[in-house]
DNA sequence: CATGAATGAGTTTTCATTCAT
DNA sequence: TATGAATGAAAACTCATTCAT
């Protein structure tokens, strides 16, 4: 019934069933959704999802790596000219932003994933070393603007790049329970209310 | 008589059932949890169960009250005479205290409540009910805090308020994700940061 | 959709079940009955079963001690007052006669558990065992045999015993693979010829 | 020329793919060994087994033959000038060498084989013609020795013979259930008892 | 002929729920 | 009302076999 795939191929099926049951996990959640429903949305048998993946699980990972490297690429990595404070603001909305474009189904399985992978030495470790990195990125932000002598001393700097993801997670968990996305007008608004915030930070 | 008394004990078995299941359940989890087990555990019956609680989910989203109710009264509602600066630090202080205080297996059960809840009209309604109530007490606090004239005129206490609770619930996020409850050095460091940060919303 | 069963009750379920299931395994092997037709056969569901028995394996082992100790009581444990020559005979002749009776299928199932259990360290543990007890009897006769002097001083009574036991098993594994069970007859003039070779045990 | 060099070639690919599931399924089990895994221990690919075995079970009892003719040629044809006795014994104890030589692994596939073979009238058919082929052989001893009026005139030839077959299989079976093979030694206790046995088939 | 991706019926097992007693 | 045996649909996963290329 089926001919040599070509590795290229074979790999773009596995993308292609890949991107089906991320769909399908989308629409049902983890637990709601069995193997034969990813197997009849991808249109593929249910024994063949296995050529591609080990287990649930492992296609479950997989998805969890999709979906953590689709986060990464927001944060701009060149520093600019601008105040320190200005850079932590516009980072800090960017990342807003590209969480804010995603429909609820879609972050409800992100926090789906966290809860359970948190529970899995192996998923918590890849987790964490996504959240390292995008730490890394504040931190080192803060640090030049103390060096500058824009930010005050007491900023703790991993402690706050802590703070401020825990921030985005929040809203995030914010919106998907209120189930609505928020509209361009709202950003606006909290993003003035960031930057209240991070005024604090500000050398007196 | 009798239908009385025997409606104070169903309501009182109701709840040593929930209590009991609340219990396992935060062991297991809402899927590795069974009703053999609750049942085991409860000192019930399995068919007994169902005499109190529709199904699973009926039983799972009944303790969701029991959980949000545990929340309450935490926040100190008499206003004191200090600046409402130091009573909002003060405040997010005991917030983060009370919620760091419980194990992790709590705080992932609430999370996977938030997450089930959300999906139901019924229970959604119950959870922003509550996060309403709790928004309000911080839209207070910043609404008198402008009319003192202690905070700038731009914050916007509705959003502002968002953004504290969101800050909560994603440093919990931070903590079940991590794996780690906070040491009570950390906490007193994290507060430091916060005092930063809520700096920025006084006067200029 | 059941009362409460006495324990009587439930054993005597137990022991239902695992009879019907001993004629499915009997008319199927063991690898080709699936707990699905046991049920069906035995008037259960799917579910039902493993009220009874934690796993396939669990049923098997069950049947084992039941086939074993079925074998059991065969050997007649009051050593008479003829010869000892004539006791192994008649012994003999009494193992050949209980095995004898027994149907193709149902010695083929005991082959296939000898096999399946020798590969598990527990069960082959539970059949060794059975077996000692059986090779004593044997062992035992011979000593006698041997300290009265009728037996040859030559005769080694564990190898002996074991030579005894190994033409059993094999006569039976011939019975199998010719698929035909032995006529009285025949078993009359099987029971001539082990006369024959156990008079080279005696003293000569 | 073509087809006849293939066929020769397909012949040859035939015994070799085999010789090969032989290896496997002796490590595996039946049941245990699959196709994919002969596949690759082979260096076929799934599919490409299907040009030379109709079946799992085609290919398994494909082996059969393979196997019972490895039994072939241990007997020694040519009679000797000893007494038939001696060749009986000397015959016999070939026998258990050459199985004694042989590990569990292959000696339980040997079990499984013609428990697995006995169901298939024509699988059956091969198994007896390879049994009356090694009966006849010690029926052809015991009858000249007969003759020779050095054995009983009570032996009766082919039961006896089935009992000398018995007492191999047997113990192999034993052998296989124990998971040990026999030292050298024991052979040789085992050779005294087995002489014994034999003695009481002379002429009183 | 050979390939190996795909099939799909089949396996064991779980468990929320029911209901005869 | 309470019990727990029984249900049966559903789950994840396997694998001998097929067939388009």
């Amino acid at each position: 019934m089926a001919p040599k795939l070509s590795e290229n191929k074979k790999e773009e099926n596995k993308e292609l069933l890949a991107a089906k049951a991320l769909q399908v996990f989308k629409s049902y959640g983890y637990h709601e959704t069995s193997m034969s429903l990813i197997a009849k949305e991808a249109g593929f048998s249910k024994g063949g999802i296995y050529a591609y993946f080990d287990s649930k699980e492992d296609l479950f990972l997989h998805m969890l790596k999709t979906i953590l490297d689709q986060k990464h690429g927001v944060l701009d990595e060149s520093f600019s000219e601008a105040t320190y404070y200005e850079q932590l603001l516009t980072q800090w909305s960017r990342i807003f932003m590209s969480w804010s474009e995603l429909d609820r189904n879609h972050l409800k399985l992100v926090f789906e994933f966290w809860l359970q992978a948190s529970d899995n030495p192996l998923y918590r470790e890849k987790l964490l070393e996504n959240y390292y990195v995008s730490e890394e990125y504040f931190i080192k932000l803060l640090n030049r603007g103390k060096e500058k002598g824009e930010l005050n001393s007491l900023v703790n700097p991993a402690l706050m790049s802590q703070l401020f993801w825990s921030l985005i997670d929040g809203q995030v968990h914010f919106w998907i329970v209120r189930d609505k996305q928020p509209s361009k007008q709202e950003l606006d608004e909290l993003y003035e209310q960031l930057r209240l915030l991070l005024k604090g930070l500000k050398k007196p």
